[in-house]
DNA sequence: TGGTTGATACTATAGACAGCATGTC
DNA sequence: CTATAGTATCAACCA
């Protein structure tokens, strides 16, 4: 081992500050500093001869081994220190971590840190949807995840985590995120305590505490305000344009303050990106700038820009309403972008956008925090956001707005940014500038002390085996991030009260000793909300043999995990037919425990249960969309969200009510694919969805035996296309391709008791392990 | 009478992580 | 607790 490698800083934590915006003279030349010469050609085959200050200052003590703390604007070249902090550690012999908040920017860096590979570096990827098996992670010296993946991989224990040198936690800063926050926060402290003096890359907006996180990470402090492109951020009244350096700018033009501004710096040869506060706003912003935008095209321009149009992707051969919205847009060099969008259709208006065929993009917050889409001239329309906790709208986070003006200024196009935020009179143009753009950032604060969270993790740290005693609950809560920096009472106060919740609940053995329960266990290992453990437990519970879909995905809409629909005026008198309907079989009320849900959250869960259903039933996703008038990218979430608690109720159900585990299963594939039952079988084949499918079902294949043996002519005149055919047909042939009979699924973990239905209590006293619990017979 | 305009009431509201085992149309 | 834009409804008003 490597003798820096872990090595904390001595003495006080020095705090350093570099200023300044980039001029070249500024840059640090590679050979500054201590990097290999096959790095550096490395480094300069990708275009880079020279460190920004800010890097060069961090990567001193990062090539030391020692932690830091970089806080500085977005796309100032953070992730470039963390990468070369990882090479360092693995060349040392050891692994990195790299955490990231989103899937998205997990296979960014993934694909970036693919650079490094000619340096030996072999980097793997562990978010949601492809995780690795362990096998393949042992092989890995970098591993980028998702902090909620990171603390899955703690909870599980892996002799990947023994080499562990460097964890790198990009936008550190969303520690204080109240629902993802807490996950970030917990994983660093773990793998703090787990590993003495382990390297920490730390990178963060820039916030008003910085300091703060640095102490507790003990990590370096280096702040800077340095931006590769230079950066000018002010407020917009009347046609001019208030700088936070008191520079003022006369806007061209005249009429409505935005499309001038849009205009404006289109005119100049840049772009424009616009952010509003909400969906239908991004959508109507994008349709009222169409004019605009298009004016100031040129002829070669539109004729791109009208290629675009055909490259947004139909969904079962026909257009969403997304799809046809935006392609009224694209020609005319607009769009807008949400989260009602599909990926595949965001994917087009991004690269788009990219390669500066769109010259102006209205967008949700989507857009703040994931990827890197620049501009030259950020517009904020919006300075206040609809928030449900208030039940209003709420001011943004100055930190927020921030992070928004930062997405001003595209490298290599611009040479400078500006953002604007729109000011009403000259009252509010004032209080911006001064409470919002002018000011430092709040601080970060802890949000560990929220119940939900609290639940998850305390849960978690008991049923891992981090603490077994109330006294190390403690001492592990002294050492987040809440315990460094806020008083601990209040955070032992609401511990006190989930251990509460949690041994009523049966997650946790009751008693001084902290121990959790196969239920526990389980709720942990799944990864769910204990609250939503319990909904499921006790949906199941009383859910008859033949239980029908609908009073199941019922009790999956009424789980915390699965976040409610909004109810539209009309749905009211659909829904309350619903539930007279099937308030029989329903397996779960509205106004009981655990969730004590009002009569109108519970018609949410209804609607949500309906459009599942739906789904089911093989509604076309255009009609779904239209009927629920719910965005295609929104039903996707939805489905998956359902699938994924699916396979949880699956595994509660194995555990706790095995008798229902198979209608479960199924379910749980007709969910996945949006089929009816009779399409299980088939939609198990590689490459077969819901579409193709229902195609050879109609063509008399009913299940893949029927498919056996058939005539290579008949499979390809059922699915119109023979390369699909032949692949299906070769599929069928050979011995080890075809996935496990159905009841394999269901079986394969099956560690169910044989306790009968009567809710939560009857399994409550089940103290056996897992492993106890035999197979289910077959029926 | 029919159509337009305007006052008023009402309505709706950002985003996206996790299990598991591999691929939609 | 700290709201507002867009839309539906209906009355007043004009040609």
């Amino acid at each position: 081992m490597e003798p820096n490698v872990g090595r904390p800083p001595k003495g006080p934590i020095p705090t350093a500050t570099a200023h300044g915006s980039g001029s070249p003279s500024d840059r640090v030349a590679i050979s500054e500093l201590p990097i290999d010469p096959d790095l550096a050609g490395l480094l300069r085959a990708q275009g880079i001869e020279a460190f920004y200050p800010p890097q060069a200052e961090a990567l001193g003590p990062a090539l030391a081994g020692e932690s830091v703390l970089l806080a500085c604007p977005t796309a100032s070249g953070k992730s470039l220190v963390a990468y070369l902090a990882l090479l360092r550690a693995v060349r040392a012999g050891r692994t990195g971590l790299y955490l990231v908040p989103l899937r998205a920017l997990a296979h960014e860096k993934h694909e970036e840190l693919s650079a490094f590979a000619a340096l030996g570096v072999r980097a793997g990827i562990s978010i949601g949807d492809y995780d690795l098996p362990a096998e393949k992670l042992e092989k890995l010296d970098v591993l980028v995840a998702t902090s909620e993946k990171a603390d899955a991989l703690l909870r599980k224990g892996s002799p990947w985590l023994d080499r562990l040198g460097v964890v790198v936690a990009d936008e550190v800063h969303l520690m204080r995120d109240a629902d993802r926050g807490p996950t970030l926060e917990v994983s660093l402290t773990r793998l703090m305590r787990a590993h003495p003096g382990l390297q920490v890359v730390a990178l963060s907006a820039t916030v008003g505490n910085s300091k703060e996180i640095a102490e507790w990470l003990k990590a370096r402090h280096i702040t800077s305000d340095f931006r590769p492109v230079p950066l000018k951020v002010g407020v917009h009244l009347e046609g001019r344009i208030t700088f936070t350096d008191l520079s003022v700018r006369t806007v061209n033009g005249r009429g409505e303050p935005l499309p001038r501004l849009v205009r404006d710096v289109l005119e100049e040869g840049g772009q424009a990106l616009v952010f509003v506060n909400t969906r239908k706003a991004s959508e109507q912003v994008a349709q009222s700038l169409v004019a605009t935008v298009r004016s100031s095209m040129t002829g070669t321009e539109r004729a791109i820009a009208r290629r675009l149009a055909d490259e947004l992707p139909s969904v079962e051969e026909e257009q969403t309403e997304g799809v046809r919205r935006l392609s009224g847009l694209l020609p005319n060099g607009v769009a807008y972008h949400n989260a009602s969008l599909t990926n595949a259709e965001r994917r087009v208006v991004e690269r788009a956008f990219k390669d500066r065929t769109l010259k102006a993009l209205v967008a949700t917050p989507t857009l703040a925090a994931g990827i890197n889409l620049p501009a030259r001239r950020v517009i904020i329309r919006d300075t206040t956001r609809y928030d449900d906790r208030v039940g209003m709208q709420a001011p943004i986070p100055a930190m927020d707005i921030q992070q928004m003006c930062g997405r001003a200024g595209r490298p290599r196009f611009d040479s400078a940014g500006e953002a604007v935020v729109l000011a009403r009179d000259a009252s509010e143009a004032q209080r911006l500038l001064d409470e919002v753009l002018a000011s430092p950032p709040e601080a970060v604060r802890s949000r560990l002390a929220a119940e939900p969270a609290l639940r998850m993790h305390v849960l978690a740290l008991v049923a891992s085996g981090e603490v077994a005693s109330e006294a190390e609950l403690e001492s592990f809560f002294a050492a987040t991030f809440y315990g460094h920096t806020l008083p601990l009472e209040v955070l032992t106060e609401t511990v006190r009260a989930v251990r509460g919740f949690l041994e009523s609940g049966d997650f946790l053995r009751p008693g001084p000793a902290l121990e959790a329960t196969p239920f526990g266990h389980l709720t942990s290992e799944l990864y769910l909300d204990p609250v939503s453990a319990l909904v499921l437990r006790s949906a199941l519970g009383r859910a008859p043999i033949g239980v029908r879909a609908f009073p199941l995905l019922a009790a999956i809409a009424a789980t915390p995990d699965l976040p409610p629909v909004f109810l539209r005026r009309g749905d009211e008198p659909d829904l309350l037919a619903r539930f007279a309907d099937n308030e029989a079989e329903l397996l779960v009320k509205p106004e009981e425990e655990p969730l004590n849900l009002e009569l109108e959250n519970f018609l949410s869960t209804l609607k949500t249960a309906t459009i599942l259903e739906a789904w089911t039933e093989e509604t076309p996703i255009v009609e779904l969309t239209e009927r629920f008038s719910i965005g295609a990218g929104d039903l996707r979430a939805k489905v998956e969200d359902a699938d994924w608690l699916l396979f949880g109720a699956s595994r509660l159900a194995q555990r706790f009510q095995r008798r229902v585990a198979r209608p479960i299963d199924a379910l749980s594939l007709r969910v996945r694919y949006g089929v009816k039952e009779e399409l299980i079988d088939l939609v198990r084949l590689r490459g077969i969805g819901r579409v193709r499918a229902r195609r050879l079902f109609r063509a008399g294949f009913s299940d893949r035996d029927s498919l056996r043996g058939a005539s290579l002519e008949r499979v390809e005149r059922a699915l119109g296309s023979r390369s699909l055919a032949e692949q299906l047909l070769r599929q069928l042939e050979s011995p080890g391709s075809p996935r496990p009979p159905q009841e394999a699924t269901a079986r394969s973990e099956a560690t169910g008791s044989p306790t009968t239905a009567s809710g939560p209590r009857s399994a409550a006293k089940g103290s056996r392990t897992l492993e106890e619990f035999p197979d289910y017979p077959e029926p």
